[in-house]
DNA sequence: TGTTAATTAGCAAGGGTTGCGAACTAGATG
DNA sequence: CATCTAGTTCGCAACCCTTGCTAATTAACA
């Protein structure tokens, strides 16, 4: 995702506006790889600007998603993730607690057995397990990060 | 997943009643790589058996999925897939048709640059693209199959 | 300062799934 | 075959996540 600034800028010119809003969210998301779900960024916008509404928390995410500036992370445990990098990376989940921590990629996957009868436009990896503050010897509580 | 009969007896083992949802069911889901949702498999079902319920799908399935019989994938399209194939397999998955297919992994991925950190217990990978009925090049109108 | 198109916030509604409980039944027992 | 009962089914309400709708608000610009 590109700075607040250069995000500024973008919305200018496609004539949208800068409203506090989208202002206080291009911020929050700004180099954030927590991979926060709509309800989370929610949460935290709340302290900054109490009365924000979860529905343009959702509207200023599906805007950025459609601009290409943030992906949408599904991994399977109920609400969607956003994620800013934009990167070729994949995911992992911590079963336990719900944290998804990115896993680069040494090699891009190459299609076997597809034999050229698909056409594939992404591809989408996801590591489920428990992360360290999560691993069955540690016996401090998981860390309930980012799980809504 | 097991055979019909197979199963017929795990039930019994485990004092588990063989009805005759059950029993549909099972026949339904046996060697069935269409990876159904919960509701198109509850379609399919009525016809056989009018007037069973989307609630015993649901249930039928998830005590399937507890033994171990069947897994659940989510490729993000909405709804959970059930998926019969226990082998370690991943998924196609058609954004036009939204149709799931079976991609068979030449090597297990390994994981790298977590070092250690995590404790992996289960990966997936979804490729997303378009499917042979869906390809750009054919004009004919996408197969809405197994969509719900 | 006024105008207006864009935006917000609230609420309703939608899709998918699960909790609950009353009615029903497979299977065991005599 | 009649009885019994633990297990099952089914319908409905409720839940979570997300989106549609709309009246009220506001950023941007003349
Ligand atoms: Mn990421
Ligand atoms: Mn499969
Ligand atoms: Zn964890
Ligand atoms: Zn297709």
């Amino acid at each position: 995702m590109h700075s607040p600034t250069e995000l500024a800028e973008k919305f200018r010119e496609k004539q949208l506006k800068l409203t506090p809003q989208r202002q206080l969210l291009f911020g929050l998301l700004h180099q954030n790889d927590s991979h926060p779900s709509a309800e989370s960024l929610f949460e935290v916008a709340s302290k900054q600007m109490p009365g924000i509404s979860l529905r343009t928390v959702y509207q200023t995410l599906g805007e950025l998603a459609e601009m290409g500036e943030l992906q949408l992370v599904d991994v399977g445990t109920g609400a969607k993730r956003f994620d800013p990098n934009m990167t070729d990376h994949h995911h992992f989940v911590c079963e336990s607690c719900g944290a998804v921590r990115d896993v680069e990629i040494a090699a891009k996957p190459k299609m076997r057995g597809g034999s050229g009868k698909f056409v594939i436009s992404q591809v989408g990896v996801v590591f489920h397990g428990r992360c360290e503050n999560c691993v069955p010897t540690a016996k401090r509580s998981p860390a309930q990060q980012a799980k809504k």
